[in-house]
DNA sequence: TTGAAATTTGAACAGTGTTCATTATTTTTG
DNA sequence: CAAAAATAATGAACACTGTTCAAATTTCAA
């Protein structure tokens, strides 16, 4: 009896979409169950019979987001040469994304995750989502000998704190003030992690 | 008749000790108007008549925090040589700080301040903070000729939001995992940061 | 002491999450 | 097909949250 495994993952489905609706378009503040439940066209009382939780809910959009993100990078790096440009215009787009989408970044980094999130284990998720959007370019330039393995392992974990830290100044201390400042901000660090590729 | 100001600064003190408090021990999350204002001594709606929001006096809290901070900062890098030795221990203090009270990194960095803290420039005195407190190696650094201006203000910038990212998923994301991989990984960081101070 | 001004307060309202007994629907069985 | 059993959906209820405002209280000067 299959059809019930598939029903009930398609009201599932309708939950999350609604919830994907309300981040992109409100942001993470105006998520409610009651809110929810509403645009998926059930009772408030009808998600807790399919999730733990409205933050639970709000962590199976995760994957779609990264998703989203990734179709983004992909589009945004796709005319790069190989290489450290790819890889440059990789980093711009994923920083890109999270400006357009300042909920998701809130989602992804600010927003705790509750008990039963973490079997599923979407802290590891997103914390290696930057290091699977730029694997390939890391592989290119091991590969081509511009870059050690143990190098490119010291500069992926700098990339990842510092892009986030930059993310999370800018979208919530607007520090730098600006989308142009942050833009050059981003670059001159970017700049100064990619420098001395064999160090 | 100044005495009207010095009793409602009094109580206006009340309210701010009763939020630290609570940010200290029970967390953000557990910062209430009435949770204050019955630590406090008075009515939920009394409140209302000194602050214009639980936000505005949880943001109060800030310099209050940050005092403390440097104080723990001071003590812990008294010991430390001047220059770059000293630089570290500030750093490793600042990262301690804010691992002991995570409720304070979320107060710092995650909340979201309302239109009234804009007016006292809540934002610049939060991402200034790591910067005064490195202010005095720095420019020994400087002036000793160990770094550039131009290198330095780079890499005050590289490290500022690294930590800030770094702390941002140790605290929300538990990555790296356990303290001693948090400090292994933060002394990784911070080393290849202040390597090739010429450059 | 009295009256006016200032301060403190709780009621009220609109939200929030969550549980659970009741209702409605669907499925199975006779 | 109809009755019974299993399943799913629901809204009432409770305990919270922030916020406003008229009423109660306190303060203080005349």
């Amino acid at each position: 009896m299959k059809n019930k495994a598939l029903q009930e993952q398609r009201i599932r489905g309708y939950f999350i979409d609604a919830t994907k609706e309300i981040l992109k378009s409100e942001g993470l503040k105006s998520v409610s169950v009651r809110n929810i439940a509403e645009k998926a066209g059930y009772s408030f009382a009808t998600l807790y019979n399919y999730f733990k939780d409205a933050k639970d809910l709000v962590f199976l959009c995760v994957q779609d987001f990264q998703e989203e993100c990734s179709a983004h990078v992909a589009t945004r790096s796709a005319k790069a040469a190989r290489g450290e440009k790819k890889l440059r215009a990789i980093l711009l787009a994923y920083l890109e994304y999270f400006v357009q989408y300042p909920g998701i970044f809130e989602l992804f980094f600010m927003e705790k995750l509750s008990d039963l999130n973490k079997q599923p284990d979407t802290a590891p998720m997103i914390t290696g989502f930057l290091d699977k959007l730029c694997e390939e370019e890391w592989k290119y330039l091991v590969a081509n000998k511009t870059v050690t393995t143990a190098a490119a392992a010291n500069k992926k974990v700098a990339l990842l704190y510092g892009l986030s830290g930059l993310l999370l100044l800018y979208i919530n201390r607007q520090t730098p003030s600006g989308y142009p400042a942050f833009l050059k901000t981003a670059n001159t660090f970017i700049d100064s992690q990619l420098k001395d590729m064999t160090t």
